[in-house]
DNA sequence: CGGACTGTTGATTCGAATCAAAACCGGTGG
DNA sequence: CCACCGGTTTTGATTCGAATCAACAGTCCG
């Protein structure tokens, strides 16, 4: 993995934890496969037996799982810097699909070469270890938001959770935050339909508490917004507050 | 870790890992402290910072986050052989609650334990990850579930994945699953109120598809029930189907 | 025996879904 | 350059599933 997509990684691995020169060599090291994607494409499906497992270096992706009568959830957004699919290292078979919501720059790296990198550093192992935890950690808020608030709520806890993800990376350029998400899509996130999250957004518009478009938002009020979200950060797990 | 605790949980590790001698010996020689707790206490608290994690040797508890309105939502359900709090192991700080649903058995080992065990024992190391990462899978499914499904078929879906777990550790006597949940609980692992819980549970019974009361349930139709829940199993990860 | 949960029932309300149609927008091709 | 097309956003009318409110019955336990 060289360059900026080492960089990205490293940078974010570091976030939570201690790792020394000859790890962060380790990492730069690591074979990988660059490929682009379009938007909207499908990256991994439901099913799939992965042997390898991709870094998302630029983009968005997300995780969603279908029901039998054709309902789409989606479980997970995730940004640069993530590895959405890390747990096929020793979940083999994918009980979700992964979705591009842009285009996306994904670096492929074995399952081979991630399990030497984890037998030969220890502290890679747990850093990685504590990515999908973390991510655990935001499927049960998750569950929390679609299972007991009320929909403008979600939606908000929604927006405040993307706008500190995307601002521990420093993707918010004076309160942009760039998420080209469609309505229909957000309304997957929140177990609502489309017509409900466009009347719910605009309540948030209405109030002045953000604006928002297709290529993202643009929180006005972020106290307001993250009260009515009933939003509490802890969450997250982010160790040290990025500006 | 000693007698029967450290054979239900080498007997859980192996079920998806190749453990060798070395490893089951380890596990044994792990240093542990038992405790035992009543029904409906709580072991760990939002904001704890864990010392060490305990191996649930026998009872049920469940983790819950619960909303600045006071609503509750039960995240996961957790059943003997499962080590609830593992991910304390690198998130230091709890963001939600566990309790006691029953009388439990409960081994406490120290993080520096497991960190020592994890250091000198890979194939460990990758078995604990690996049942975190199946916990996530599950939480996932559970989003899904509040997110996407009717009131019945959330409970039906409850009642499915219940029954395959308990199944797989061999807790189910003929049919029975004990599970001694109250309509409360019920309704809070599925985003519904007490009320409509227990109307559905009458639509469960009144369909023949099942019994159930204060100790558990009893599923006497398990396709039509599978069905009716939108369950796909594939979830939960099960290497083996243990019978 | 009494009290506190827990489970059940009925009447009513309400939030979100559904259904349907129109407006908007960005891209494509003639 | 403009007409068209598909996807997205918006609006309105209506329906429906689940919540709420309220009361009562059942059960466990000290």
């Amino acid at each position: 993995m060289t360059g900026y997509l080492a960089t990205a990684l490293i940078t974010r691995l570091i976030g939570g934890n201690t790792l020394d020169g000859e790890d962060i060599q380790a990492i730069q090291e690591l074979p990988i496969q660059v490929r682009q994607y379009d938007a909207r494409k499908i990256v991994t499906v439901l099913g799939d037996r992965s042997t390898e497992c991709f870094f998302l270096a630029e983009g968005f992706v997300f995780r969603s799982k279908t029901t039998a009568e054709g309902q789409r959830q989606i479980v997970s957004i995730h940004i640069p810097g993530e590895i959405p699919d890390l747990q096929t290292l020793h979940l083999h078979v994918m009980d979700h699909d992964i979705t591009t919501l842009t285009p996306c720059t994904l670096g492929f790296v074995s399952h081979d070469a991630l399990k030497r990198l984890n037998a030969r550093h220890a502290k890679i192992a747990a850093a990685l270890w504590r990515e999908t935890l973390v991510d655990a950690a935001i499927f049960r808020e998750w569950t929390v938001n679609v299972g007991r608030r009320s929909a403008v709520a979600r939606l908000a806890h929604l927006f405040a959770e993307l706008h500190r993800r995307l601002g521990a990376i420093g993707r918010i350029k004076n309160g942009a935050v760039p998420l080209p998400m469609t309505q229909t899509e957000l309304a997957d996130c929140l177990g609502l339909t489309t017509v409900h999250v466009n009347r719910m957004l605009q309540t948030l518009r209405r109030e002045g508490i953000l604006t928002s478009n297709r290529a993202g938002f643009h929180i006005l009020k972020q106290e307001q917004l993250e009260q009515l979200a009933d939003f509490e950060p802890t969450y997250l797990h982010q160790r040290l507050a990025l500006q």
